[in-house]
DNA sequence: CGACTAGTTGAGGCCAGTCAATGTTGGTGG
DNA sequence: CCACCAACATTGACTGGCCTCAACTAGTCG
């Protein structure tokens, strides 16, 4: 990972704000299908449409952005226009406190949607960084907003996808404000498992995107002691961690310690 | 960010599983207007609609619920049908995981629309109980889809609320993620403080409706030391606490303890 | 090769949790 | 009105989990 990832966690991150244009702007009208074929569409918001609908929410991508590791999708406070489906790659989002604290709010792979949090004020309340080399293909909302108001059943896609990631949210506060830091790092490596399988990879071992720093952010912790942990899991034989590869080796333990209550 | 409620943060919580069927419905559909003077309508859904769209916006609720202090609204499980204005009281909504682990995951309080967890999977993630006497409207969310394929300026409504419902959890995640036990405590008074202003009430002095052990379920301390905080907070004259009645003397400084960084 | 970033591991300190005793408040019934 | 009780709250002593500071290693890049 790159400087950028990182979590200064006292002012910097300057880095990213000083922009590295490298973000590119792919036309993609005349290109064959492009969503029918993605994995965004099969897994939320074009779930069970007809035809005509389907189509119609083809139309919404033009275009696609390709970003390289490390890349700025979007800054917080800028202006919200589209959402963006993650059509390759990953990408974590960063909440920036006026104090300059910042956290990791979440990591996004592919298949996702990421900007939701814009939808309030027509403003991004976060920053949205390449973990890797990613493509997006941003949807203008004011158009999906045209099309849920056409077909209902896209319109419940749109409603049930906000809501869920409510409830995503809520799953992490129930995280951070309840379990000690063994639980909230075989729960972060138990989701990572569970995601990369529903994307048809292994779900026993899997490649970290992020540093220590940016797990350690996003769960609440120090850097050092993700490590710590990582060494005692690996030792108590749960797991296998090598770099940024991982293999779980007792998923039902992982899970008990997860589910222990204090 | 919000404020909190309850939490039995072992395993009890039985008082409220075993239900007081004390909750009430009340035929309103005869009755005057009802929406036209709540804060609800001012506040966020109906923010901005002309007098067809209010009307039809007003039509949607029917009925609504008296709660007594300690009843459930609904609980986590419930099939989800209807969204939940609040007209008068406030409610904490708790999170419970498998294991009986909970967390208060917010203070909700007149004006605000509850239930939005709902709409992923047409089932409640989390309970709603009343922390005073509470009057809220159900609108069911079939019809509020309706209304919202009608008429752009109220869709855009609903999808705003349903986004700044994820940047408050986003705000809280930042602060169970990143501050210290004081600082937390300060941004939950600072918050509270904030929305009464936005309601009317006075901003310096407020009762709290929720017991030491729900704020630091909500914030993700202990009983005890929210106890120590608020003492100390006293001590150095930055508040004045008398139960649950509470004044703060030095906004200033408790705005300056919570934006400093580490 | 040196410079730099990422990661590991150790020593020590502090913040918040735990356990426990005591005080306060509010509701109920004699 | 007061006695009583249960729930809520305060305070102290102690513990321990995570943070801080720091040294060292491994890998990468120019």
């Amino acid at each position: 990972m790159e400087a950028a990832a990182a979590l200064p966690n006292a002012i910097p991150l300057r880095n990213h704000v000083m922009p590295r244009p490298r973000a590119v702007l792919r036309d993609v009208s005349r290109a064959q299908p492009v969503c029918s074929t993605c994995q965004v569409r099969e897994k939320c918001l074009s779930e069970g449409l007809d035809a005509a609908t389907a189509k119609r929410v083809d139309e919404l991508v033009a275009t696609r952005i390709r970003l390289r590791k490390g890349d700025t999708l979007y800054r917080a406070g800028a202006s919200f226009t589209s959402l963006y489906a993650i059509r390759s790659g990953s990408l974590k989002t960063l909440l920036l406190a006026e104090d300059g604290r910042d956290q990791v709010a979440g990591y996004h792979m592919s298949g996702e949607v990421l900007g939701l949090d814009g939808i309030g004020n027509n403003v991004h309340e976060c920053q949205a960084i390449a973990l890797e080399d990613t493509e997006v293909c941003p949807m203008p909302f004011d158009r999906i907003e045209q099309v849920a108001r056409d077909h209902p059943t896209f319109q419940r896609n749109v409603h049930r996808y906000l809501s869920r990631e409510i409830a995503r949210q809520r799953a992490l506060m129930l995280l951070l404000g309840t379990m000690r830091a063994d639980q909230r790092l075989a729960a972060f490596l138990l989701d990572l498992s569970q995601r990369y399988q529903a994307r048809g990879y292994s779900s026993s071992e899997f490649i970290l995107r992020m540093t220590r720093e940016e797990i350690g952010s996003y769960l609440g912790l120090k850097l050092e002691t993700v490590s710590r942990l990582l060494s005692r899991l690996q030792q108590e034989g749960l797991i296998q961690v090598q770099g940024r590869v991982v293999k779980l080796l007792e998923r039902g333990a992982l899970k008990e310690l997860v589910g222990q209550s204090a």
